[in-house]
DNA sequence: CGAAGTCTTGATCGAGGTCAAGAATTGTGG
DNA sequence: CCACAATTCTTGACCTCGATCAAGACTTCG
């Protein structure tokens, strides 16, 4: 693990994060978003394991008790940097991208309210990807060292996150799959439709929202170029089961993109 | 049934360094209920956290204390089975196959000696994967539920699991990468390279060893068909970066193969 | 030994990449 | 608010890498 000491990288504030002692509430300087409580928070139910007391709540609260802002396109972690912490998407979304030394990009996932990051900087205490705001978000953070320290508290916590981290490798695992069996149009199909599920989860509507990634983006997540995205978008809509413009996007037909 | 003494698979020539199996030091004859020690294993610097103490160590083997052995072709466990524990790879080597409902396979990883399966299943408590042994081998067998206990009292121990199923997040990432950036060719040097990678590391030879998994099985993992792996090998050996004869692969140009 | 499985290589084909041009959308400053 | 620049998106034409089909060689094993 990283000594507390471990520098901070200059493009990121000191202020920032992990560097604050262990201290509840009132001193996050950083956060444009005051205090958090996961106690009271509305994404409890689809952060937290749902067996927590009340008494463990507030245990939660002393671990996880800032937030921060991230302007759209700014970076809230990045490969390399020092790892402190897991983030929980309180607002916004976010893409994290791994790149290659010969400046080859891959986007490895979209992650939206409610969702993880930062869990693959546990292995070698740095984080192994850029983590980019899709749109003006705001995160809670949770510093993995006292999470740590919390889960060996309480027993909820503790399955929750071998939870989280298993669920990853499962996703991870099936966006192999689907990009080293499926044809681009199978691929985008499979795609929109998880996407669906996922504001479905949240109470969003699973018919229709709005991308926040451009084509280009969703491309180098699926494996493709832009233009194909952009085809693949155009013969769904020819064949009925999407209503695509720019970016907003009406699935009218999800049995018969199911069937791709 | 099994075998009571893991045998080195004979069509394997002796000569080749990792085909000896990877032997720890106890000699355990038998499965199921044979006598495992992680505190006298062999392959516990691989397995395991280094800062374990005697006392902590005793207490893994209170938790850790038996094995199974697993046939060549046979599964360990398969995608829908209720998930109780993990497994170390003590002798032998895997493969993890995901399958879409229509009968679409794809390979997500081949796991050697000193590695983990199963981690894919705390998530849903049930398996996401077949594993199937490439080779007869042996595992140990480590129930979740007990490890879970012992992470609550064994700091280090705690931290090693969180490392090890954040290295699987981490090592997918970089699979995804491959399979939605590289080519042909370059899938495979990169294939190659990491395996090399990975028998350095047991002390084996990264120049010269065996592949246990045939042409097919290594183009399910890497995202293209079984002719398109030969001819690439062949084009390998065309341009002197390694003599590929059936499963004996040497490796005579690293660096080069680094630059494809 | 023969059968089954595995590997190599050639010939051909097509999905998706590349290149190009223009349209639509978004953002910015006056 | 509009004008205009910068992104982003769509579509067409063409080309390439790897898939597919096919045949034969080699390996393993009962």
């Amino acid at each position: 693990m990283l000594s507390p000491t471990a520098h901070m990288p200059d493009r990121f504030p000191a202020r920032h994060a992990n560097v604050i002692p262990i201290q509840p509430a009132t001193n996050d300087t950083e956060s444009r978003q005051g205090t958090v409580r996961c106690s009271t928070c509305s994404m409890r139910s689809i952060c937290m394991p749902p067996e927590l007391s009340a008494e463990d709540l507030a245990k939660l609260d002393t671990v996880i008790c800032s937030s921060r802002s991230v302007k759209r396109g700014d970076t809230l972690y990045r490969a390399g940097d020092g790892f402190q912490s897991i983030y929980a998407i309180r607002v916004g979304s976010f893409k994290t991208v791994v790149m290659h030394r010969d400046g080859r990009e891959h986007v490895t996932g979209f992650q939206i309210a409610g969702e993880a990051l930062g869990l693959d900087g546990v292995c070698a205490g740095q984080h192994n990807c850029d983590a980019i705001a899709l749109e003006d978000s705001v995160v809670c953070i949770i510093p993995f060292a006292k999470l740590e320290v919390l889960c060996r508290e309480l027993r909820p916590m503790q399955h929750h996150i071998y939870q989280m981290m298993s669920s990853e490798i499962v996703r991870e695992s099936g966006q192999m799959m689907l990009l080293g069996t499926m044809s681009a149009e199978q691929r985008l199909a499979a795609f929109l439709l998880n996407l669906s599920k996922r504001f479905k989860r949240r109470g969003f509507s699973p018919a229709e929202f709005n991308l926040r990634m451009t084509r280009e983006e969703i491309g180098c997540y699926l494996g493709m170029k832009l233009e194909t995205v952009s085809r693949m978008f155009s013969r769904f809509q020819r064949d009925r089961l999407v209503c695509a413009n720019g970016k907003t996007v009406k699935i009218t037909d999800p049995d018969g993109l199911a069937r791709v």
